[in-house]
DNA sequence: CCGATGCGCACAATCGATGGTGCACTTGGT
DNA sequence: ACCAAGTGCACCATCGATTGTGCGCATCGG
């Protein structure tokens, strides 16, 4: 009497078949359409010709396996999480697309959440991730790490954060440094003596902006150009306040500086914004200089050298370090793109 | 005899609590608690103290539910799903980004795939989907939108398309005509007589580049020009098949036309793939229109018109038409973007 | 002819949350 | 003091799949 509440699934109108249904229909027990149907009907002594009776119904009725209910069962889902910052970002989608294609090739299910960079909500949907039993998350651009990993350690939950690194729980991050100083040379080169390279963009308290401020101040300095703090213009992430900010800077300098590193994608959109009200020799004199890559920007009227961070790269090694724990943080090193190089991602290459 | 593997949760190093867990601390049943925690104990009559009591035990033990369990007893998950083709795409993943906005608004988890286009993957992540039990799908870009009907209907899924319609179900889609003869017409304004505009992208096959295709046939005869079948090249939407079409046309017409739909921003990708290999000057005699926007492609060294597909209200609407479904087709209209032209997403915009 | 071995499978407990049902006790009325 | 109505909660079945255990039957050796 357990199972049946007049579900009649044979005219396959109704709700999804269930094991029971199948083991009504093939006179065989639910366990061993389980046993059947999950694989492991060697390891039960199932017999081969009852496997293909069962699968046979099975396929007929169209079954697919209810997965909260395997879930429920296993204590664990299925799932993996990971938290971006924004999905209509350039390098987040990129993380989002290489995190999807590891998982899926895992058999696992991806789910992708943003934070809109909100230590709350970040949190908020950490919780929801872990309510769901998901077997692991990743966090990019973690705005809160500590409370992310307090969170993770109360449920038991393995974490890797990616890009922003986080001090309790393995890290993969860019080599934020390396990609910096070598951008910066190639800002520097050839560059009159007196100039005054100037950086912009980003949150001096984030760990990947304070590692790229320190190796533009480095090579700057080593290039014996003069570095004085009113050269660096940490002035967050937003296109608006970049733009600004660059509208302040060129009233100040009555005009660009001889070369411009510029901390992200969204900073140099605030900065082309600008730019729009200008006349085209504004940025004739000034080399430009970007963290982060997109195949467009890298084609801009004038022109733009670029960082590529490794997406691939780094999702692969946070698969590592969940496959194998480590507290390490592990760096990537990104490339540097010259102007008016086009790549397209290896996903879009396809449609 | 229900419930004790040994499960000490007090210290915090064991698994997650449950409600038996809050139950046997605090006395109360384990039905209590979930009506106590669940909101719901007025209708089952537990008094306030008692739920204050199990709140705050709930609190210390750091209780969140599982969703699972709460979904296999509800044959609901509070997941809604969203396949689109990319993630790292603009278009879809300002797709992405808004789905998400309005599932988080309803108290829903998003769960969002990427298909690659690939008909067969698609099939794949919808059955999953549907196994997890998500409430409902929304389906961006389908490439097989006649299987996925009937996948839904044989599971009982709600399900809407976005972008690409599909006949069996509710769809949300451009309003593709309309931005394409908009996007043609300025492309045509002035061109001199004899101009042999050109429109590059896509499958023919796909009903947003075939109403597409129709507008731009449609306004280029009505503005006098002479239309053939080559100055229609459906490449797919490949970067490098688009590159391989933009070189062969060159070498066919001995340089650009004097107009150029891009059907896409891949597309476009792979004609600047090949322009970098040109000259500066290859591109001076061209107009350029190109169907969808990116902020930086909207400031390249050459002018591209671009239409801006509407994401936020294609995603409203489809929302729209899961609470009241219909079989209807909503259009929502694109806008036209000038060159030069820098719009950050709403979202980006906070970082 | 009998016990030992092994094969093929069924039974029942379990995962955690929910919701229908009903019991025990209190209060109020007469 | 007794019955009725109401209060506060516990008990148990249920969602669908997995898994430890053990029963019944067949085969085989002695």
């Amino acid at each position: 009497m357990h199972r049946d509440r007049g579900n009649h699934r044979v005219d396959g109108t109704n709700r999804k078949a269930t094991i029971y249904d199948i083991a009504r229909l093939s006179g065989a027990s639910p366990s061993t359409v389980s046993a059947a149907l999950g694989g492991k009907w060697k390891a039960r002594r199932i017999s081969e010709t009852t496997v293909n009776t069962i699968r046979l119904i099975a396929e007929q009725q169209g079954y697919s396996p209810n997965l909260q209910a395997r879930g429920l069962r296993q204590a664990r889902s299925g799932l993996v999480g990971m938290i971006i910052a924004f999905h209509d970002n350039r390098f987040f989608s990129s993380l989002s697309q290489n995190f999807e294609a590891q998982a899926r090739q895992r058999g696992l299910v991806p789910v992708i959440a943003s934070s809109l960079r909100d230590p709350v909500e970040e949190l908020r949907i950490l919780e929801t991730l872990i309510s769901y039993a998901v077997d692991f998350v990743f966090i990019a651009g973690a705005t809160d790490p500590d409370a992310i990993t307090a969170a993770c350690k109360a449920a038991n939950m393995r974490h890797v954060f990616v890009d922003l690194p986080g001090s309790g729980a393995p890290s993969v991050t860019s080599d934020n440094y390396g990609g910096a100083a070598a951008l910066t040379r190639v800002l520097l080169t050839g560059l009159p003596h007196g100039a005054r390279p100037h950086f912009i963009g980003g949150c001096a308290s984030d760990q990947a902006t304070s590692r790229r401020i320190a190796a533009f101040r480095a090579e700057t300095q080593t290039a014996g150009f003069s570095l004085s703090d009113d050269q660096i213009i940490t002035c967050g992430y937003a296109p608006g306040s970049a733009r600004r900010a660059v509208a302040a800077l060129m009233d100040r300098c009555d005009g660009l500086p001889e070369a411009l590193f510029i901390n992200s994608l969204t900073v140099l959109e605030g900065l082309l914004g600008h730019f729009t009200t200008l006349p085209d020799a504004a940025t004739e004199h000034t080399r430009f200089g970007c963290y982060d890559y997109d195949p467009f920007a890298a084609f801009l009227r004038f022109p733009v050298h670029m960082v590529r961070q490794n997406a691939a790269e780094l999702i692969v090694k946070a698969y590592d370090l969940i496959d194998k724990p480590s507290r390490q943080v592990v760096e990537v090193p990104p490339d540097l793109i010259p102007p008016r190089t086009i790549f397209s991602s290896p996903f879009s290459e396809q449609g």
